[in-house]
DNA sequence: TCAATGTATTTGGTATACCAAATAATGGTC
DNA sequence: GACCATTATTTGGTATACCAAATACATTGA
């Protein structure tokens, strides 16, 4: 940056520097990798997308490696970083895993969740509840649901869990949200969901686990589908 | 490195450039913190380690960063990074995912384990079964515990869950290790591991699951029972 | 016309130089 | 003698310069 102007409207960057840049690039590229922005496959060269955000290869770089141990990223030698494009296979591995942690959260909210805590997740519910009829916004059905869940995981106060949870969350954001576009399976969601509700409101772990375990393997299942119908349209 | 003599005896580290520098360095900081060299809350001055492993900051930074992501070091700005030294509350936290990692694995590896990966797992558990009269050889009776559980896990063929797998058991590494010197509980990990060993033989899911899920809450009380020893010793 | 080879360009990987903030030490003053 | 202020040093954070490998392209020969 020899001295040009500075396009980049991020607010203000060093504000009391918050936290590192790589961070924040992380976040902002985390974002734009769920989003769609950049699409599963396509590259990341070091230089231009650096330049492109107003910063220098290092911090770019250090965002890059977050998200290659997050899972979002590819890295090899000699080549522009992907955007990584699980395959059916990984979803399915990436969706067992999360359903066990879901399934771990579930108990462990049991114990732990707040009265305050519970009201909000029955709120998100609720708010599902209502809008799947009305209206037809995929994205504020979906992004319910993904902070349903994350409440959830939230209320368990294991930091571990969480982290380890969202990561989760960020590697299977795209095919769920491909996924729940798929209107006819609403029902079903609300079906289940209610059931954790139910679970959770009556702090029963069995009931609470097992709905957010099944919950997820049913997902598997829609993701499925989603494939087939993209090799094999209509 | 101003054309000083490098005294780094690290084989050949540009041998067809394996991987990245970083990894390596990564790798080794690592074993350490896991073998206690580098002990939980010691410092690790970017300067300093990066002259003393005979590389620059850069890739030093890099391992560092994949560390901070793995949990097992702190940064915080303008401070030395630390080795992360968790709290009896924070490993109880970790251990209790871990055991749903392994009770996962444990449904996962029946259906999916060949008999080859089982007798491999029988052999090590037979191993502790001999060793644990004859020797009083913690490091081996607890490497080779370590081995078991991961030979399990990398039986399921599940990547993610391997990888999450191996990032908790790095961060519960210590702990787990001086947990095993107690001798005292020989005899009830091993009979866990022969519920285990049973379960996987048949193929039982209910079973495996459960025993290892069972295994590994038992192991959080033996750390608390360490952390208790050292609070108020003897 | 096709293939093979050599060169130029682009890539990521690494080292280093520079900067700002935080800390610790030192000197001065009350 | 104690406390506060100021400065010097050490820290991590960032930018840049350099390097080697890999690729893509072009040119030349069969």
């Amino acid at each position: 940056m020899p001295g040009d102007v500075q396009k980049n409207p991020v607010e203000k960057i060093p504000a009391l520097s918050r936290q590192r840049l790589g961070d924040q690039i992380a976040d902002v590229l985390r974002k734009q990798i769920l989003l769609g922005e950049l699409r599963p496959g396509s590259n990341i060269p070091e230089r231009e997308t650096a330049s492109a955000l107003g910063v220098s290869r290092t911090p770019l770089r250090e965002a890059l490696l977050i998200l290659e141990v997050e899972g979002l990223v590819i890295m090899a030698p000699a080549r522009s970083p992907i955007v990584a494009n699980p395959s059916l296979e990984d979803l399915t591995q990436l969706l067992l895993v999360q359903s066990a942690l879901e399934a771990l959260a579930g108990e462990c909210a049991c114990e732990e969740i707040t009265n305050d805590e519970f009201d909000h997740i029955e709120s998100l519910h609720l708010h599902m509840l209502a809008s799947s009829d009305i209206s037809d916004d995929s994205l504020d059905f979906f992004s319910t649901d993904m902070a349903f869940h994350e409440a959830i995981v939230a209320s368990t106060k294991n930091p571990p869990l969480i982290k380890t949870h969202r990561q989760y969350n960020a590697r299977l954001w795209r095919a769920r949200f491909m996924s729940s576009r798929r209107k006819i399976k609403r029902a079903s969601t609300l079906r289940d969901h209610t059931n954790i509700v139910e679970g959770l409101k009556n702090r029963d772990k069995a009931q609470t686990s097992a709905a957010l375990g099944e919950h997820l393997r049913i997902a598997i299942t829609n993701i499925a589908g989603i494939f087939a119908r993209e090799e094999n349209p209509e």
